[in-house]
DNA sequence: GCATTACTTGACCACACGTTCAATTAACGT
DNA sequence: ACGTTAATTGAACGTGTGGTCAAGTAATGC
């Protein structure tokens, strides 16, 4: 056989998709790329390919993380939809003013500046964001708020605009309580 | 005295202000704003200065004519909140899906992209959106939506993120009902 | 030990980017 | 008619971009 890789492959796809989370598409260059996954452009070439790809590898390792494990804990019928979505919006409060900078949601980001740029993104962004939608649709099955699915689901990623624009915690509590109330 | 402008200041403004709205900052190159608005770099530098200034134009004036629009109608107390709320959520609709692409909220797209990056364009985007919160209080005071205003804010701009992320009209439409039934 | 094979490296490419500036053009006051 | 002054033009600049590739390196099977 021959040389085998020197990296681990799901530590570079956690390494690309925390920079592009932080830069944006555009903004993340080859050599913020390069420091991030300690690999050369040769190697990020020959084993993900070019940089449309990154960003899909990114966006992968962001619905996989993030949005498997909401989902995942919004289907978990052992706490009540209450409390479930109330996990899901103090992710968004977490979010807001830290010291590391201001992410908001991966695949909120790239919606808005790759999208309607590029079909790939598109269907990846949009099938994440549709299994986030069914998601909260089961867990308000039942509930006063069975009828806000759209409400609470836009809710939570216009919270993640906020964050961006660099709204504080408070108002994402205030935000998180109104949401909240849709459920009693 | 000297060679007057060739130029009306406003419609370049207004070309700017379509062309970072379509492209976004980075997206947007010199040919491309070039080509909106008519002038040649050099014209654009003299009378406007560098990208970050023309882009700062454009948030300017998105600002002033939807914000302020927005705004204005909002705090219109001749119609009732109800048909205002359903005025400013109808304006999302309209958004989604056009055949001239899909821009969404030229604000909405700054703070993603920019507002972690340039700090004047954080102080534009946040002002902005803070006059917009302002008047949906003020619409939605003495109405049973009136300690929802944060939820209705974000669920607007979500809403936006959900026409570049490509959602369809229909989505938009049920997401407009269930804002106008906090209101009854 | 050697040939094979894959991974890694860094130099290199063409190009597009935002920016600058000297030269040109055109309107005004005199 | 002319000089002044600002607006306009287009070529040029340096830099950084994403992408390529031949040479070097290291692990395996024989």
């Amino acid at each position: 056989m021959a040389r085998p890789r020197q990296f681990d492959e799901t530590e570079v796809k956690t390494a690309l998709r925390q920079v592009f989370w932080e830069h944006g598409y555009e903004g993340a260059s080859y050599p913020d790329i390069m420091a991030a996954t300690g690999l050369k452009k040769g190697s990020l070439y020959a084993s993900f390919g070019d940089k449309r790809a990154l960003y899909q590898h990114a966006i992968a390792s962001y619905d996989q993380e993030f949005i498997g494990g909401a989902v995942k804990m919004l289907r978990d019928t052992n706490t009540s939809p209450k409390d479930r979505i109330q996990t899901l919006f103090t992710s968004l409060v977490s979010a807001a003013q830290t010291s590391q900078g201001r992410w908001g949601c991966l695949l909120c980001n790239a919606a808005v500046e790759q999208s309607p740029f590029n079909p790939d993104v598109e269907k990846a962004v949009s099938d994440a964001l549709s299994r986030l939608r069914s998601a909260i649709k089961s867990c308000v099955k039942d509930t006063p708020a069975d009828d806000k699915v759209e409400l609470i689901w836009t809710a939570y990623f216009g919270g993640h605009v906020m964050v961006k624009a660099g709204y504080s915690k408070a108002i994402l509590r205030s935000h998180r309580r109104q949401v909240l109330s849709l459920l009693s």
